[in-house]
DNA sequence: ATATATGTTATCTTATATGATAACATATGT
DNA sequence: ACATATGTTATCATATAAGATAACATATAT
């Protein structure tokens, strides 16, 4: 294989790579887009994680995972953390 | 108790379960609403559950169940049907 | 230096979401 | 009457969300 081939091959991979990123990350935008807002929301009110886990009714090290990003929440935790924030989820398939 | 105090009990009791039925629909408006959309795009693109199921990596029991509202779907399950239908899920806190 | 407030991470437990299979209901067509 | 397509429901197994507790890091204040 010549150089150029293996450049070829590897900038392809590479770009596969990037394929695969952006479908990960694709798979992963509704996750981050909800948690920035929740974070935003929760700071912008000077509103402590355990502030908001005793409004949601958990711990403080609950709602650090879930703004973490580290798991796929469910609706309804989605929904019991906005209702704490003030606010309502609204989930729209656009 | 008089009967006008019964009936106003009655009433209350009544009312009371109208406060709590409002409550439990609030919570569960935004699985309702997500689950609605989902049927609305899936059967305006006549598919059925079974093709859906396909397409998401599922069983059509899995959709049906998912469609009947019965319980609490994770945020990445939503977004793999929604992708599957050709959309994107988008939550906001609004 | 100590205490307090805030957030993070690890770990355990329990509840439940999700996948799969099968049986069933119902409608429609042959 | 039988077959096929579509959706529903029950059930089981497995993965994981979510609750709780504890230990830790870091900053800030006393």
């Amino acid at each position: 294989m010549s150089k150029a081939g293996a450049k070829f091959s590897e900038m392809k991979e590479l770009m596969m790579k990037d394929v695969e990123f952006k479908a990960e990350y694709e798979k992963l935008k509704p996750r981050y887009d909800v948690i920035s807002q929740i974070i935003e929301a929760r700071t912008g009110q000077n509103m402590t994680q355990e502030e908001l886990a005793l409004r949601v009714g958990t711990k403080k090290s609950n709602i650090s995972r879930l703004e973490s990003g580290t798991y796929n929440p469910s609706l309804d935790f989605l929904a019991k953390v906005a209702r704490s924030l003030g606010k309502e989820v609204q989930v729209t398939l656009k």
